[in-house]
DNA sequence: ATGAAATAGTTGCTATAACAACTATTTACT
DNA sequence: AGTAAATAGTTGTTATAGCAACTATTTCAT
């Protein structure tokens, strides 16, 4: 890699797409009145896929922060989505699970999500998606 | 694109190389002890190359909120890196500059960011960078 | 010339992000 | 057994992000 590129701010592209996506996704959500937030979107969908999931776990699964998940969790909570069981084996722990009306709420956005995803990706191949994906591999793989 | 990718998250790969970057970078200013952060860096960064800015100009070059702009000017300007001055012209506009600590700061960071990059992109070929950038544009041109 | 609309910037509010400090519990060591 | 270390989770604080509402000023329309 030359030094024309290294000139070049490597984060700031990164940043401002990944921000456009965001408010794009959550405007589509806003405006179907989804009344969830797109982190939360991601917290309810590992939620969904992983059940008897700990803080720490889910944590992991979204590659977010655990004092951030358990401020998210708090808020999904208080919307009724997501409820919290004391773990019995181990008094430290506990474990999240969706709550019927959470159930609903992914079962409602899900499609959006998916359409969303569809025009994201509209005018990239498979070849574009592998690039991107190995691309930010090595570029993560370089940091500590 | 086919559905198998739709499937995939697409913006949480994204998301989480960018926080491992930003994490990186702001660790490596906290070692130094270069007392800003990674955003801070970036907007004196636009200071530096683009002299008599507005805060709208700035929240332009960043791909930042204006204000966002404004708190992160707040900040600078209270570790007197940054003037704002009164415009004569538009009694509305501000402009803004680097103070000479300012200039300072930026010539003191500067070489660690250089070589941040440096490792950013270390096992990239050009072509790699092209690609992303590309995507990357391709992305954002799908969103309205 | 005057009122409406547009523009530049700030402030209030809520959400996400990261670090540090904290509580409670469990595991490991001797 | 008893203490130290590790682990799960919460809370406090600061920074960034975005929206809405606001002030002050300028431009536009008639």
């Amino acid at each position: 890699m030359s030094d024309t590129f290294i000139i070049n701010p490597s984060f700031y592209k990164l940043d401002a797409t990944l921000k456009k996506l965001r408010n794009h996704w959550q405007q589509a959500f806003d405006k179907q009145q989804k009344d969830i937030t797109v982190d939360q979107w991601l917290v309810m969908e590992n939620l969904y896929k992983h059940t008897r999931t700990t803080h720490k776990q889910l944590a992991h699964y979204t590659d977010k922060d655990i004092t951030t998940i358990s401020r998210i969790l708090d808020l999904l909570v208080k919307k009724g989505l997501v409820m919290r069981q004391a773990s019995s084996d181990d008094r430290r722990k506990v474990y999240l699970e969706l709550t019927p009306a959470g159930v609903d709420k992914y079962t409602d956005v899900r499609p959006l999500v998916l359409e969303l995803r569809r025009i994201g990706w509209h005018g990239l191949s498979e070849k574009d998606f592998e690039d991107l994906t190995r691309i930010l591999d090595v570029i993560a793989h370089n940091l500590p």
